[in-house]
DNA sequence: CGGGTTCTTGACCGAACGGTCAAGAGATCC
DNA sequence: GGATCTCTTGACCGTTCGGTCAAGAACCCG
């Protein structure tokens, strides 16, 4: 929208983004109403239009500071590190520590990918993450840290085992981030027939 | 819905279904109406209220279909075959051609996990498939053929690794749904630090 | 205090939704 | 040919939705 808000004003929409993100997240976007936020928050339905212009730009405010802030945090975790195998490590726990604080962006970024109106700004997000990590890989690979193969693929894979383990272990079950990451970990170095598993991974 | 169908209306019943399934998958749940639905297909609103008590039951019998569809396939292909990793390896490639073939059903379940009306039907099916998966693990442990570990963590990782590849390898990119297998096969097996990784892994 | 800006209210709107139903068409069997 | 059952029509219904807007309250600054 890009209104000038006062400090009021800014406490006012993230108020709204807050509720909506959780309301959206229990509910579904589509079954929650407008009304359903205005209500909950205890305010007028024309407060909601004074911050955003629809109901879609607002979810697609939510996508796109979350994912922002996920960027943000990842590259903290990596501060300095040169090695880009830890580098990877640490990029996995960091995820793992990201999306435990904000289960809800979990369930609203699965949801926009099923829709025509939101998966291509899903799809640009899950380009730049993939990216990054390839990245990081085909350094490994040019250093000999890690075998010759397809970074694109090995890449969307520990993706997807980071992403799969992150659903059902910490949000499904409340296990702590960290050792998440650490089963994640295990299992993308050596895989299911992998020998070197008993020793400490957690890493510095 | 349990009516008695005569052949002509269990085709009809079948047309909808299939032009529902294709809908959902490309516009949205939410967004596409019954009265979308029965325009399609030329026929009037009274028609899609003979064949299914409502939207949300047409969808949910659209996912039940699917699933048992998908979990018949992957028996069949595991034939008689008695070699735990092999087994492991024959699910994994079936559920690629058959995700492959219905590549709609992909989006209808990522979304039907996002609603609380339907994310239940979900979890049932994806406990099943986790135990199939797990009984092999647990099997391959017990005899050694492959380390001891965390027989649930495992079998979600391959889930998650075939997941993730089937959905940007394959339905993302039309790549042929065995070669697909082939490298889902090979990251979990070995994971990114695995050596073994040049011999052709084909199975018989 | 006055004047301008930011923010809030809630009644209102047209459109679209999921779902109903009385009426009738087509098939089938005796 | 009539009785019966399966299937189809589409106008219609009540409700809810996303979104608008004239009016006014709250705040800020000179």
């Amino acid at each position: 929208m890009g209104r000038k808000l006062t400090p009021r004003g800014e406490q006012r929409r993230n108020e709204l983004l807050a509720f909506a993100t959780e309301r959206f997240a229990t509910n579904g976007y589509h079954p929650t109403s407008v009304a359903e936020l205005v209500d909950g928050l205890g305010v007028g339905k024309g407060v909601f239009y004074w911050y955003f212009d629809s109901k879609e730009e607002l979810f697609m405010e939510i996508l796109r500071e979350g994912e922002r802030d996920l960027r943000r945090a990842q590259w903290e975790a990596m501060g300095d590190e040169t090695d880009p195998v830890q580098r990877l490590a640490l990029g996995i726990r960091s995820s793992m520590e990201w999306w435990a604080a904000h289960g809800d962006l979990y369930v609203l970024i699965e949801f926009a990918r099923t829709e025509a109106s939101f998966a291509p700004g899903i799809r640009k997000g899950e380009k730049v993450a993939l990216s990054d990590t390839q990245k990081l890989v085909q350094e490994a690979m040019d250093s000999g840290a890690i075998p010759d193969g397809n970074p694109v693929i090995i890449s969307q894979a520990v993706l997807g085992v980071s992403s799969v383990l992150a659903r059902t272990q910490m949000l499904g079950r409340s296990r702590p981030p960290a050792e998440v990451a650490d089963e994640v970990i295990d299992f993308c170095w050596h895989g299911l027939l992998g020998t070197a598993r008993l020793d400490a991974k957690r890493s510095a």
